[in-house]
DNA sequence: AAAAAAT
């Protein structure tokens, strides 16, 4: 019966058959044929749920007509790249229609009763025959047309599959949409969906997975005891700081493991008879409303130490627990961009802010952004702050470092990233979360399917902000910006502003105030730079000579087949190398940080998604394999080390023809270096590298973290070289990829 | 001009 899916027997899509509709639009092809009845998503949760279904209804998807229907999502996909592409065609478009869209969303709540019906005899059971007969084209005629083209298919799934969660819980009866409104105000109570949105936050955000046995037994014990206030605070104060830097990712990464194959074993013991336990304490003690917790808290300060009266982060007119919190940590004295910003941003107005690299921008934008918003009040899905920066993983390391400080004012922030299961940021949103740390895909993507509504924001924010507004950004970041009220405030933060920004700033900031503590060239005056014109034969063993060294190194180079690439050619020749690009899963951009960080992989070949922000200790030397494409870019990259004081040197490989373009570069940049010629072995080299040499024995990464889950699957995913599926078919919120390694098959991005 | 950013 069961022939193979169409759609995976190996995991993949295939190739959509219909070649004629390939490049049509799915509203051009109702446009020609208003029968045309959309491909049904629901069949996207299919691996989730096949084996779940009774035998006898599984039978029924392999009709030939759900054949079919699977086999138009292949195609319906391909439009929505294609779409995609087409964005800038499309914003306007978009703007217009999302009133209507959004209206549309909320009509839904006319229609709700009868879909939460059928999908809950979905879940039943006799969804198959009855949805696939029936729903589908009653739905589709009810629902105004016009809007669907808007609506990422997916969107239905994704929706879907986290009202299931919810619905687990029981009370449907009180979840219609209506309740929206209604929800921040405390109806919260009554519903156990409460329990789930706060417990995802508190998982996420704070625990390392190292404490995890902590957390269990602190989970049994202290939980039921109520004050779920103090908690985080607890187990934020027993972190220590100076050990932040190393292991933000780290936990990330074991973290989405954790909680997305772990989750539905582990669920079936721990969370429900959680739930049940819970229910009293839930009642009586719990303060679930944000304003208690907030006098709660506030009542209870914690004691953060005494500060310094001549602290000059007190003397910018920070509140004294944000500046007791950083003192804490050490951080007494503003670096120059922050004094120079804080008090204009505070004061309210728009700012410029630019700052050498490694010179503490996260600060001068994120403290002025945490004592805005404390205090107010967020409403469900309309958080009132958001930062946006132009890589996920800038976007972690900025929550990261916001996040105690956030804290200690009483500020919840929630990281949206692609890459990052959908669930736990919707939940988060509609829980209502005062800052966002942002990319704009993520984030369009969760506006668009009405998870978030960025009316209500006070400060937006964007780091890199140069880079956020070059062509491949800007769509979405004005998209985004247009979302936000006009009158709000605005900061824009990077290491080199110029021209293309502003566009940006003559649309969307008034009166802006400009700092610019530094040239925005290459002034930090420890850092040297080389540039070595070589041959190119020699690149390869000069790259490994280079690399070859103690202390942590970045290898820049230009693509994303680059970095793999020369990755393993190190490893070949004796260097203890990973890649890190865009191209891998999110899971591996993390793990392999991680090595990095932590150390076990000194050496990092990437691309430019790590050309900014990102900040790991003691990166002692940046090889730029590849020249930069700009002078920008050259500052990015050299930025990666001497960061905050530090040493560290840069030194580009140049190919004879490379090298006019990069003297005219290095020009303005401000990098005061002359091309040299050099050779393996040549004195110069050994000199930057300490003198040792690869050991040509090729070497192999670190294995994956150790720490496994019981029971299998756990680390399946991320963990493994060859992930394979397994058995793990739920949270397919993550990235989908075939296993080779977790390189990208389909060659999409590496076209021309 | 590549990379990044949503699935």
């Amino acid at each position: 019966m069961t022939q193979h899916d169409p759609e995976s027997a190996d995991g993949r899509i295939k190739k959509p058959r219909h070649k004629k509709h390939q490049n049509q639009s799915y509203g051009e092809r109702l446009a020609a044929d208003p029968a045309y009845v959309a491909p049904r998503t629901d069949s996207t949760p299919v691996k989730g749920y096949r084996s779940e279904q009774p035998r006898s209804d599984r039978g029924q998807r392999s009709t030939d007509r759900n054949r079919d229907e699977r086999n138009d999502r292949p195609y319906n996909r391909d439009d929505r790249s294609g779409a995609r592409n087409n964005r800038d065609d499309r914003p306007a478009f978009r703007r217009d229609d999302r009133a209507q869209d959004n209206r549309a969303r909320y009509n839904r709540d006319d229609r709700p009763q009868y879909n939460r019906d059928d999908r809950s005899s979905y879940n039943r059971g006799d969804r198959p025959s009855y949805n696939r007969d029936e729903r589908p084209s009653y739905n589709r005629d009810d629902r105004s047309q016009g809007n669907r083209d808007d609506r990422p298919q997916y969107n239905r799934d994704d929706r879907s599959r986290f009202n299931r969660d919810d619905r687990s819980q029981g009370n449907r009866d009180e979840r219609p949409r209506f309740n929206r409104d209604d929800r921040s105000q405390g109806n919260r109570d009554e519903r156990p969906r409460f329990n789930r949105d706060e417990r995802p936050s508190y998982n996420r955000d704070d625990r390392p997975s190292y404490n995890r046995d902590d957390r269990s037994s602190y989970r049994r014990d202290d939980r039921s005891q109520g004050e779920r206030t103090e908690r985080p605070r607890f187990n934020r104060d027993d972190r220590p700081q100076g050990n932040r830097d190393d292991r933000p990712q780290y936990n990330r990464d074991d973290r989405s493991r954790f909680d997305r194959d772990e989750r539905s074993q582990y669920s079936k013991d721990d969370r429900p008879r959680f739930g049940r336990d819970d229910k009293s304490y839930r009642r009586d003690e719990r303060v679930n409303n944000r304003d208690d917790r907030r006098s709660e808290q506030a009542e209870q300060p914690v004691d953060l130490g005494t500060v310094a009266d001549d602290n000059q982060f007190a003397a910018l007119g920070l509140a004294p627990r944000l500046v007791q919190r950083l003192a804490r940590d050490g951080i007494t004295t503003p670096f120059p961009i922050q004094a120079a910003t804080i008090p204009d941003a505070l004061a309210g107005k728009d700012v410029l802010g630019r700052g050498q690299t490694g010179s503490g921008k996260t600060l001068g934008f994120g403290l002025p952004t945490l004592m805005r918003l404390s205090g107010g009040h967020t409403e469900s899905r309309r958080p009132r702050g958001m930062i946006l920066v132009p890589t996920r993983e800038l976007a972690m390391q900025v929550h990261d470092a916001l996040e105690p400080l956030a804290h200690v004012m009483n500020v919840s922030l929630k990281l949206i990233a692609g890459g990052l299961p959908y669930p736990k940021q919707i939940d988060a949103l509609r829980r209502g979360v005062d800052l966002l740390i942002a990319t704009p895909g993520r984030l369009i993507d969760l506006c668009e399917q009405g998870a978030a509504d960025l009316g209500a924001v006070e400060v937006a924010v964007l780091d890199e902000a140069d880079h956020m507004c070059d062509m491949g950004f800007m769509p979405a970041v004005t998209t985004l910006l247009d979302m936000t009220p006009p009158e709000g405030q605005r900061l824009l933060f990077s290491a080199t502003l110029d021209n293309d920004v502003d566009k940006i700033v003559r649309t969307y900031l008034k009166d802006p105030v400009q700092h610019s503590t530094e040239s925005g060239q290459a002034s930090v005056s420890t850092m040297e730079h080389h540039l070595l014109v070589i041959e190119p034969a020699h690149k390869q063993s000069l790259t490994a000579e280079l690399a070859s060294r103690d202390g942590r190194t970045i290898v820049f180079v230009r693509t994303k087949l680059g970095a793999d690439r020369i990755a393993t050619q190190l490893r070949d020749r004796g260097v203890m190398a990973a890649a890190l690009h865009g191209g891998l899963t999110q899971g591996m951009r993390n793990r392999t940080l991680d090595q990095f960080k932590d150390g076990s992989v000194p050496v990092l070949v990437a691309t430019d998604v790590a050309a900014r922000g990102i900040h790991v200790d003691d990166v002692t030397l940046v090889v730029q394999a590849d020249p930069p494409a700009e002078h920008k870019d050259y500052l990015h990259r050299a930025g990666r080390t001497a960061r905050a004081g530090g040493k560290g040197a840069v030194v580009t490989l140049l190919l004879p023809h490379q090298r006019r373009g990069m003297i005219r570069m290095a020009e303005s940049a401000g990098v005061k270096a002359d091309p040299v010629r050099a050779r393996p072995g040549d004195e110069l080299v050994t000199e930057l590298t300490g003198g040792s040499k690869p050991s040509g024995y090729p070497v192999k990464l670190p294995a994956p973290k150790p720490q496994r889950f019981n029971k299998g699957g756990g680390g399946k995913r991320y963990g493994s070289t060859r992930p394979g599926r397994g058995h793990d078919s739920r949270g397919g919120n993550g990235p989908r990829r075939s296993g080779n390694g977790g390189r990208r098959t389909d060659g999409k991005s590496y076209q021309h």
